[in-house]
DNA sequence: GCCCAGGCGTCCC
DNA sequence: GGGACGCATGGG
């Protein structure tokens, strides 16, 4: 079901009528690095240079305090990808996997992290958030993008009208980060991947990477765009393109999707064969074990 | 202390 | 094309 926009306020915005979505499974699948519980209710993060922060006091129903009306048709509905079919999404999915999957290891999953939407983030933050993400681990992912943003983005303040204020930092542009240079990344505690942020920022910095061309290239093309940054293999270049530029058809495969492969499907699961949604299906699956049967 | 993290580049076969 | 290994750092 789509979602129904019943109330506007100014600084606040009320979405009614919701179904699978739930902003705590959204913000806590690894997906993206900058939203965080808030001491005052909810989840607040940033995304395209605007702070806000979400609540949900009831599953169909989303407050956003920090947007308005107009903001949010233009920026968070689509952030949020509140313009989708989940449920028919998730139609799709389970017939797509049928063949594959006697245990129905994939409903499961759909039925425990039923509230997953797949972000569509900005292709540039998505793309240095992975990069950093390399054998790392979520907490120190979501450091290190901080730093990033307090080092070398724009420092905003919020203020609501009744009293909430709030200081938060844009993710930097490739400018500045090309301009702050290697050294400067490294000092960040970034360790190897200083050099392959600092290529990712210079490549399209200086035009030799222009990702609005990237973002109209059929899907194994732009992967291939994407690998030609020093530190992108295939599996970041698959989660930028998932979460960044709305794939929805990219597969990422980490270790915890690998070890889903394994585990549950060992006949073998033909991850080319699972039609337009397959991101989404594989970030049910990761949620499924990493955050269901993994112990974190 | 130890193992591991939403991997990748490099080397070697 | 595939398997082993090193990599910076810090979370649990």
């Amino acid at each position: 079901m789509v979602a129904i926009t019943e109330n506007f306020e100014p600084g606040k915005v009320i979405v009614a009528g919701l179904s699978d979505f739930d902003i705590a499974q959204i913000f806590d699948c690894g997906q993206c690095f900058r939203f965080d519980p808030d001491p005052a209710g909810g989840i607040s993060g940033v995304a395209f240079g605007r702070w806000v922060r979400l609540e949900q006091p009831r599953p169909d129903t989303l407050i956003i305090y920090g947007a308005g009306r107009e903001e949010y048709e233009r920026v968070w509905k689509r952030y949020l990808s509140l313009d989708e079919d989940y449920g028919a999404i998730k139609a799709d999915i389970a017939e797509r996997f049928a063949p594959f999957d006697k245990a129905g290891i994939i409903n499961a999953a759909m039925e425990r992290g039923g509230g997953i939407r797949i972000l569509r983030q900005d292709p540039w933050e998505t793309l240095c958030s992975f990069i950093v993400s390399q054998n790392n681990n979520i907490p120190r992912i979501k450091k290190i993008i901080a730093a990033l943003s307090e080092e070398y983005g724009e420092k905003f303040e919020y203020k609501s009208g009744d009293g909430e204020s709030k200081t938060f930092y844009s993710f930097p542009t490739a400018e500045a980060l090309a301009r702050a240079g290697e050294e400067a990344l490294y000092a960040l505690r970034t360790g190897f991947r200083a050099k392959y942020i600092y290529d990712a920022a210079r490549k399209v910095a200086e035009g030799e990477l222009d990702l609005g061309s990237i973002a109209k290239l059929p899907t194994s093309e732009a992967a291939a765009e994407l690998m030609k940054i020093k530190g992108v293999g295939l599996k970041v270049a698959s989660c930028v393109l998932l979460f960044g530029f709305g794939r929805t058809e990219a597969f990422p495969v980490d270790v915890w999707v690998r070890r889903v492969l394994d585990k549950y499907y060992p006949d073998g699961l033909d991850t080319t064969a699972l039609g337009r949604y397959a991101g989404i299906a594989q970030q049910y699956l990761f949620y499924y074990e990493r955050y269901i049967n993994g112990n974190r």
